[in-house]
DNA sequence: GGCGGTAATTTGGAGCTCCAACTTTAGGCC
DNA sequence: GGCCTAAAGTTGGAGCTCCAAATTACCGCC
């Protein structure tokens, strides 16, 4: 579910609702989505809806179209690996004005334990006061600092974690039946008022791993998730800015 | 330049133009983009065609559009910061069977000194032979290779480089009165011929300060370019599957 | 059964139009 | 000069249509 309301675009609609059954599994990799005339007739759209919608879904690299055949769920969904992708779609400094120290992009991290706030709590799906790891980050650009990010982990997911533990995290995501995680990330603007962008709304059955709040030295906004397949650990990126 | 053929679909001329004049700075920050009903005209286009090359820079995050008012050049374009974007619009593990080593993204990486070849020497615009700094990473997702990837740069430009040895690039490059550097990374697809992405062509009085090589574990084409202006250093990152 | 040619689909480019919501401008009034 | 209103311009959603190129399906023929 992607928490479009009625009153939203109508292509948007289409979009959700074919993202979802991607999501979710019922249209697995490979299988052919419903042609253009196809889509105008199920949600009784028009062709341009039908269109931009696909078009949408191909710009997110979750589905491929092949000229004179149709299209179809990609091989696989532009699943992005984890861990590595908190620079996706990153921005350019804005309004910064520390002394430059060198021209490199340079980031920092803290890593810390922190027991779960219920906010928090509930979106890991942890008890509350449940061990976390917050984890700080300053990303800097020319010295100029790009991005404050804090995000949190349930703890033994931190950087230096062992095999073992790793091991563990994903029998205990199996185990629990638990089949997809997705990650909210709250995105705010620099205009005084935070404004944050649309939240996913979790399908049943998911697990939160990761929870990132970033505060962007930038105004364009991005929705990412986290995505735990057991065995996988991915990162699905939507960016706003492919909508229009 | 953005190598446009006239057959190529006509927004794509458009495209290409009005980028053109972003990266070039003929439409500096700010400047209003001509509105939907003008580039009709000036072109000699459909509004279709126009409203989709709108759309297809404001997806690339060069230009905002603002409701009722007009289009205009992002206060600063989606220049992504440097060196932390390797991974841009990574693609998920496919078909690599090595022993998984575990369930996070790794990579390493080993930076070597070398000598340009005349391929790279000309991309680089160095001199044949002049000492550049070879780097090969290996990325990995849950132990697979995700990305194979060869970069090579100027020498003096690696990891563990001074301050001094920045600031005097820096001035070298302010000096020589060069505006913008480009950068071509050539995207390898996983069938057995590597397909290469189209390669931008690369403006009058730039300098290519970073080439790269990439195989992808996958078959989604990307554009990057590494953009230099003096103080600032920043990638570009252009995605084909915006496009359609 | 196998082959070949034709017809039906499908994508992606391109054109046109209408409209709601919003911004900007211009003009008129006090 | 300052304020308010009305007109003009612009974006973004949505509709429809036509067409070229490519793929797929089918049917008849050998």
């Amino acid at each position: 579910m992607d928490h479009v309301a009625s009153s939203d675009p109508v292509y948007l609609r289409v979009v959700a609702d074919i993202r979802r059954q991607i999501v979710d599994g019922s249209l697995p990799p490979g299988a052919p989505i419903p042609s253009r005339a196809q889509l105008t007739r199920k949600y009784g759209v028009g062709e341009t809806a039908a269109r931009h919608a696909l078009r949408v879904l191909a710009a997110e690299g979750l589905i491929v179209g092949r000229v004179g055949s149709g299209h179809y769920v990609r091989a696989r969904p532009v699943l992005l690996p984890l861990y590595r992708w908190r620079f996706h779609d990153n921005r350019v400094p804005f309004g910064a004005d520390l002394p430059s120290q060198g021209a490199r992009t340079t980031w920092d991290w803290r890593a810390e334990p922190a027991e779960a706030t219920p906010d928090i709590a509930q979106r890991l799906r942890l008890k509350e006061s449940a061990p976390v790891t917050r984890i700080r980050y300053v990303f800097r650009g020319d010295g100029k600092p790009v991005q404050l990010a804090t995000s949190y982990e349930p703890a033994g997911l931190g950087e230096p974690v062992s095999d073992e533990t790793q091991r563990a995290l994903i029998n205990r995501i199996s185990s629990a039946g638990m089949k997809i995680t997705e990650v909210v990330e709250e995105v705010y603007t620099r205009v005084p008022q935070p404004s944050e962008s649309d939240a996913l709304a979790l399908p049943a059955g998911v697990h939160v791993l990761h929870v990132e709040r970033t505060h962007w030295a930038g105004d364009r906004p991005v929705e990412t998730s986290d995505i735990v397949i057991p065995g996988d650990r991915f990162r699905l990126v939507y960016s706003h800015s492919l909508h229009p």
